[in-house]
DNA sequence: GCCAACGTTGGC
DNA sequence: GCCAACGTTGGC
């Protein structure tokens, strides 16, 4: 079981929209970046655990929670010409860029903005907090995991740790 | 295979 | 909207 963390800009889908979604579940496309493509495709496994980042948001945050419901497979908005993510190179028998289905698990009562999750030592080596970090599937240890789930779901930011 | 030019991400 | 940091492209 592997810990990961899924940007999504607030604009274009955010954590609400996916309450919305039928069965609170989602494909999630239009990664376009070959790290990440390699951790969807290759790495994340059904039962995987995501914490949900909104960036470009007010302020940018960790937003809640979500499992993955279906392991990586082609994504098919590459190969559909009216989507933003189109990519001609992708082929239908041989996909370049990949997507798995995430089903939300919970929304935080308590967001935590980015700012905030610098200040916790527990953090330090967190790859979301690195200078110029923009993978936007990215792995998260257990421990990282937990410990933003629980500020998370405490009514105060800081004061459970 | 180097690297300059370009495009994108994402915090601020 | 600015711009730093990064990834990708393409000429050579």
């Amino acid at each position: 079981m592997s810990c990961w963390l899924f940007k999504t800009e607030l604009e274009k889908f955010s954590i609400q929209d996916l309450a919305k979604a039928p069965r609170k579940t989602t494909y999630w496309d239009g990664v376009r970046n070959y790290q990440a493509r390699n951790f969807l495709r290759d790495k994340i496994k059904l039962g995987d655990q995501v914490l949900i980042y909104h960036s470009n948001a007010e302020p940018s945050a960790v937003v809640g929670t979500a499992v993955v419901v279906r392991e990586g497979y082609p994504d098919t908005s590459a190969f559909d010409k009216s989507s933003r993510y189109y990519d001609e190179k992708s082929k239908q028998d041989a996909p370049t860029w990949f997507m798995v289905d995430v089903q939300l698990v919970e929304i935080f009562k308590t967001p935590q903005p980015l700012e905030a999750l610098r200040d916790i030592p527990a953090l330090k080596k967190m790859e979301l907090l690195r200078k110029g970090s923009r993978l936007s599937v990215q792995p998260v240890s257990s421990q990282e995991y937990q410990t933003i789930v629980r500020l998370g779901n405490a009514k105060s930011g800081k004061s459970s740790i």
